[in-house]
DNA sequence: ACCTGAACACCGTTCAAGT
DNA sequence: ACCTGAACACCGTTCAAGT
């Protein structure tokens, strides 16, 4: 009980004492502001004032400090979202949030992407098939439908940051995507006849909008496919 | 013309001269041999009988080298397709072949999901497109629906591909699935009621058949989503 | 033109030495 | 127990010097 109070008293007091917290913090304004390769633990220790070396007392690692940093942020959507929608809907929750998420955090794309058996994947994946369940999908289609849209996500996931990585100083999303889009129009037309056409609407085209419209496609393919599942729901 | 004869021989018989061709080949068997961490300059001049430095006249840097690397073995599934199949048929041959390749060459994953914008993908992109226009799926649709096929695939790319890192030495596959079935057993049973679920079906399940299963999901929401415009098709 | 290999400018991580 | 910061063992990349 004293003992309590004593760390309690003594947390509020020094601010400045050092915790996985505070560094997991400093690491996501560092990736948010300076981009991933600007994370460095000389130069978090520098933001942190402390020596390099001290990190290493909270954090095993920096793969477990990208890993903090990423379920920091994913926690964040999942609690965030609406409870009682309708199963459909509440897919397209999920799903939009994690897309936001990457968006405001794209190196949070880069982890989902590059390490998706990290804790911070579960709490989407269970989302998933506890609202395919609601909709009456089960038995193995279960599990294949919820990874079909896990693994849809992660796609795009890497696709969005590495586009990101791309710009390298271009704010603009869409000059982006419309010199991807030059490059397909340069293409060779024998080979490449769809991507030449499909070029011109690369630049104009809404990345969330489009992103939703792939989620839509594997709902619809659900609903195709586990019609007679379905019937044994209730 | 002599000239051409004179290159021609020296390239026949100084079989140990450094070129691009030679490095990209060595480096893949370096990858598919000691995997991704062991693939550095250092060790592919090692195994050339060469300086570091000098691979710099024909390499721009490591990422040029993964680039081609990729690009040799997404070719090599790409020419390897038999023409003339059902569309459906033909999308489930591409992804496939992708599939087969990230198994074979787990770096491949790797790569695609890191750098999704690179050339490599094309090919994939455009066949996909290509087949769903005989499918009869027209205008935005077709994009969309290329986007989601492709971005389920770059998404199971990493995945596997960091299920190999993850393994690190264990052979069997199923070893680790079994392993990640264990976490998701010891899961919190009133947050994850359904990974706990799901977790016994994991290490028996075959990768390639849920890959597929995935597809199929998409491919009959195709079939759902665009049925009025699939009339307009012939 | 191509190759050599030491040197440079970084990394993540460790560890003796301090408090 | 926690922090310090130099040191270690690497990287990718560069570049003067050779042929």
């Amino acid at each position: 009980m004293v003992v309590m109070v004593t760390k309690t008293k003594r947390a509020e007091r020094r601010t400045d004492a050092l915790s996985k917290e505070r560094i997991v913090e400093a690491a996501i304004e560092i990736l948010d502001t300076d981009g991933e390769s600007a994370l460095t633990f000389r130069a978090l220790a520098a933001r942190l004032a402390t020596g390099s070396g001290a990190l290493y007392h909270h954090v095993a690692s920096k793969n477990d400090l990208l890993t903090a940093a990423t379920e920091e942020v994913i926690t964040g959507v999942m609690t965030g979202l609406a409870p009682g929608d309708e199963p459909r809907a509440a897919i397209q929750a999920i799903a939009l949030g994690v897309f936001d998420a990457i968006d405001a955090h794209p190196w949070v794309g880069t982890q989902l992407a590059q390490e998706p058996w990290q804790f911070a994947v579960l709490p989407v994946l269970e989302g998933f098939g506890q609202q395919l369940q609601a909709l009456g999908v089960l038995g193995p289609a279960q599990f294949d439908c919820a990874s079909a849209l896990l693994n849809y996500i992660l796609g795009l996931a890497g696709q969005y940051a590495a586009g990101v990585r791309l710009l390298a100083g271009v704010t603009d999303r869409t000059a982006f995507l419309a010199t991807v889009a030059d490059r397909w129009a340069d293409l060779d037309p024998a080979r490449f006849p769809f991507l030449r056409q499909a070029a011109p609407q690369l630049p104009a085209h809404d990345d969330r909008e489009q992103f939703l419209a792939g989620i839509d496609l594997i709902l619809a393919g659900i609903t195709a496919t586990s019609g007679s599942r379905r019937s044994s729901a209730r």
